[in-house]
RNA sequence: GGCGGAGUAGCCAAGUGGUAAGGCUGGGCUCUGCAAAAGCCCCAUUCGUCGGUUCGAUUCCGACCUCCGCCUCCA
């Protein structure tokens, strides 16, 4: 079965079948706060997006940049008083840190708007539209895009400007651009600036947003891209903005297929600070969640779909983990002793094992492919309690799971809880006390670890014992 | 106003012109000294509303209702 996609050009399922090596371009942050939950969603689908096509035999060229400047990072550098590359350096590293406790694949390249490459590169596509009639220097001195000049601008995001015009012309005169929807290539410096500007041949300035993701991709990834991804807000007038200066400088179709995953809400509503519904990754992880718990929540619905983000959520994402754990854990213990190396494993009873991978190729179609998961546990459960898995099947699950954990990423955590002496100094005794069937010492015991933030849970042959969570 | 997305069991959420996947919660059972854990089993005559097409629609068409997003730099 062919992968394919829905692009947002045409809003249809399209086939995807790229040659060589995936040049895929993905909108990354500005770097002015901590990232929030809603933008890792994002992140989390372009991460579920470049694993499958890897797992699917493609190498993936994929760049994320950074927006290191604009005007609210300019703000918040001027409020601390901080020279700017060092208030974003702050948020630069807290979003790597971030994306690694999500289990994000890192990207080829993370361009910076400020790197002087980057800088260059947009100068000189400012350049080209300045003497090809598409840009022009308004009398604040900044640099804009002239959309009249370029016929294709709003295919994107299917609107039509023309209609738009004639509301939008009543209050034109405020500004110094010819059209309102023409947009910023190059901000002429003023004082809010302060230290942060670039000599160009339009005078000291700084670049507009849209124009960095255009020199960006083009300088790591040619003029054409295979997949271009961001989030729906993004698709006007950011990537709208996008295809005209590439298109414009280059001729060509600046990216195939783009791909756009949808908001993410909290508790039904917008999350927004002053709603008190406002998430980042840190202050989620304070209140003892994990980040794979989080990756789970945030992979867990398909991306074009909102996504309604509770705690209620969160739970369920934990019990869901909880018994993958589980299962993982059975068929490790059972295959312990086994020296077979089993193939991965195509088929469980009647249950199709490769239709996880299908069920993605099929716009990433996650539920579907949870769905092939758990069904999987299940099946294999039976036939563990019935002793009629053998060991080659089960090696083989482990073989398949590792496959689908390339792409889900969601094994557990290497358990790194030390057992205090004390702890393991009580399980001895209580170990003793239950061979000696003295229960009364055996419930006492258990309290008393109990006690100590640890729950004992008796199996068949031993005691168990985790740290308790709350 | 323009463009776009969504309404499926208590919650989350797939899906198909032919009679509703999966997860969580809940209930039952097995195991167990007890407890817990774990596993298994069960849980929508019904898919926002009203019409239409059809032998048959949750799935196609039309109208309506509700929610959400974008429309000058928020993923």
């Amino acid at each position: 079965m062919p992968l394919s996609f829905h692009n947002t050009l045409t809003r249809q399922l399209e086939e995807f079948s790229p040659s060589g090596p995936i040049r895929m371009y993905t909108c990354g942050p500005t770097v002015y706060n901590y990232a929030h939950i809603g933008n890792f969603r994002a992140y989390l689908f372009e991460d579920l997006l470049q694993r499958h096509l890897e797992v699917r035999g493609h190498t993936v060229d994929r760049v994320m940049n950074l927006t290191d400047v604009d005007d609210k990072t300019i703000r918040g550098a001027n409020a601390q008083k901080l020279p700017l590359a060092q208030y974003t350096q702050h948020y630069k590293e807290a979003f790597f840190t971030d994306c690694a406790t999500l289990r994000l694949r890192p990207a080829m390249a993370y361009p910076a708007a400020t790197d002087p490459e980057n800088i260059a590169a947009m100068i000189a596509m400012i350049k080209t539209l300045m003497e090809r009639g598409h840009a022009y220097q308004a009398e604040d001195h900044s640099v804009y895009f002239r959309i009249s000049s370029f016929s294709n601008y709003g295919k994107l995001a299917h609107v039509d400007l023309e209609a738009q015009r004639s509301c939008v012309r009543i209050k034109n005169d405020e500004y110094a651009k010819e059209e309102v929807a023409d947009f910023a290539l190059w901000k002429a410096w003023d004082e809010e600036d302060g230290a942060v500007g670039w000599e160009s041949p339009w005078g000291q300035g700084r670049p507009g947003w849209h124009i960095e993701c255009s020199a960006m991709a083009r300088r790591l990834l040619g003029d054409q891209l295979d997949i271009h991804c961001g989030g729906v807000d993004n698709i006007f007038p950011h990537h709208e903005a996008e295809i005209a200066q590439c298109e414009c400088v280059t001729g060509k179709t600046f990216a195939r297929l783009w791909m756009h995953c949808a908001h993410l809400m909290v508790d039904g509503n917008k999350m927004s600070k002053s709603a008190g519904n406002f998430y980042t990754l840190r202050s989620l992880l304070e209140r003892g969640w994990s980040g794979r718990e989080i990756r789970y929540v945030l992979m867990n619905v398909h991306y074009r779909i909102p996504l309604n983000f509770t705690l209620e959520g969160l739970e369920a994402a934990r019990q869901s983990l909880h018994r993958l754990d589980e299962w993982l854990r059975r068929l490790q213990e059972y295959t312990a002793d086994c020296k077979i190396i089993a193939p991965l494993l195509e088929q469980l009873g009647i249950l199709q094992l490769s239709s996880f991978f299908e069920a993605l190729d099929q716009d990433l179609n996650i539920s579907a492919a949870l769905a092939v998961v758990f069904d999987t546990i299940r099946e294999s459960n039976r036939l563990l309690d019935r002793a009629e898995l053998t060991l080659e099947q089960a090696q083989g699950l482990l073989a398949w799971w590792g496959k689908v954990n390339e792409v889900l990423a969601l094994e557990p955590e290497p358990l790194a809880e030390i057992l205090p002496r004390e702890v393991s100094d009580l399980l001895a005794l209580r170990q003793q006390a239950r061979a000696e069937k003295n229960w009364q010492e055996s419930d006492r015991l258990r309290d008393q670890i109990a006690e100590l933030g640890w729950s004992v849970k008796d199996t068949k042959n031993e005691q168990k014992v985790v740290k308790r969570c709350f």
